[in-house]
DNA sequence: CTTGACTCTGGAGCTAAGTCAAGAGTCTAT
DNA sequence: ATAGACTCTTGACTTAGCTCCAGAGTCAAG
C-alpha cells in the first residue's frame, strides 16, 4: 500500500503556507484535528492540501477565515443549508465586490491619463492631483458643483 | 462670507468615518496637516470629505493605507512619474483581482449546485462537502471548459 | 547509539488599522 | 458667565492572522 501521508513541513510546502499557518488553521477548525503518530506529529493526506489551498485562494479575496469556516463546514441538512445560504450570499457579495472594482478601476484610469497628459503639457513642473488636497479637481465630464 | 470650513466631526460625518480615524489619517500623512482655530481645533474644508471618501473607497477594495497614501501624494515631476507607475500597477493588479474573482464565483457557483442538488436527493441526511475533508470532491465541470 | 532535521505545545510578539480613555482645553447658546 | 458639547494630545488596548521562541520529544540515517 502506497504511503499517502505525510507530515506538517510536506503539507506546508504543497500548500504554500508556513507549518505555524497549518497550525494555526487546526487551532481555528478549518482543518479538522489530524491525525498523529505514536509520538504525536500530525499525519496527513492529499485533501488536505487541497483544502489549505482553498482557504488561501477564497482568504485573497477578502474572506475572513472566519467566514471561510463557514463555507468549509460538513454535516448533516441543518448545515447543508447553512452552507448553501452563505454560499449564495457570499456569490452575491462577489459581485457587488466586482462592480465595485470596476469603477475604481475607471476611477484609476481616469486619473492615470490625467496623469500622463500633465507630464506631456507641463513637461518637468508636473503635479499629479490624484485627489487634490484642494485645488484641481480629477478630470471629471466638467460638473458645476457649486 | 460663506464659511466653508468645519471642524473634524463634521468631516468624519460628512465621510462616514470615525473622528479618530481622520485623526489616523492625519498622522500617517493621508490628509495634510488641517490647519487650526487659534484654540486648536482642525478645520478642513469640503476637498477633505472627497480626499477621506477616496480613501475609504480603496481601502475597501483591498489596498493598504500604505499604498492609498502612494496614489495620493501631490508634486513635482518626479513624484508624478511615481504616481503614474503605481497607477498602472494598480490597474494591473486590480484586473487579476478581477479574473481571480471570477474564477472563485465559478468555483462557489459549483459548490452551491452540488449542494441543491444533495439537499434534493438526499433530504435531510445531506451532507455538503464545500471542500471536503477527504471524501467526494466538489463536482468538476464535465467535459472542462470550453 | 548518536546526530541532526523535524515536530510538539504554549505563549509571547508583530503589523495594520483603528478604537478607547483620561484629563484638559475650546466654543457656543442661553 | 456658565453649561454642555466638542476637541485636543498621548498612549494604551483591540482584532485578525499570523510569526517566533523555548524547551522538549521524535524520527530516519549511519
Amino acid at each position: 500500500m502506497e504511503q499517502t501521508e505525510f507530515r506538517i513541513g510536506e503539507l506546508a510546502t504543497r500548500a504554500g503556507v508556513s507549518i505555524d499557518a497549518v497550525r494555526y488553521y487546526e487551532r481555528l477548525k478549518l482543518l479538522p484535528r489530524a491525525g498523529r503518530t505514536t509520538g504525536g506529529f500530525r499525519l496527513f493526506g492529499p485533501e488536505s492540501v487541497e483544502r489549505v489551498q482553498f482557504i488561501k485562494q477564497a482568504q485573497e479575496l477578502g474572506l475572513t477565515l472566519d467566514e471561510i469556516k463557514g463555507l468549509l463546514a460538513t454535516g448533516g441538512a441543518e448545515e447543508c443549508r447553512s452552507v448553501r445560504d452563505l454560499l449564495s450570499k457570499k456569490i452575491g457579495e462577489l459581485d457587488d465586490r466586482m462592480t465595485a472594482m470596476k469603477d475604481f478601476r475607471r476611477t484609476l484610469a481616469r486619473h492615470l491619463s490625467a496623469c500622463e497628459r500633465e507630464l506631456e503639457t507641463h513637461g518637468d513642473s508636473a503635479c499629479c492631483p490624484v485627489v487634490a488636497g484642494g485645488k484641481s479637481k480629477p478630470p471629471q465630464e466638467k460638473g458645476g458643483k457649486k
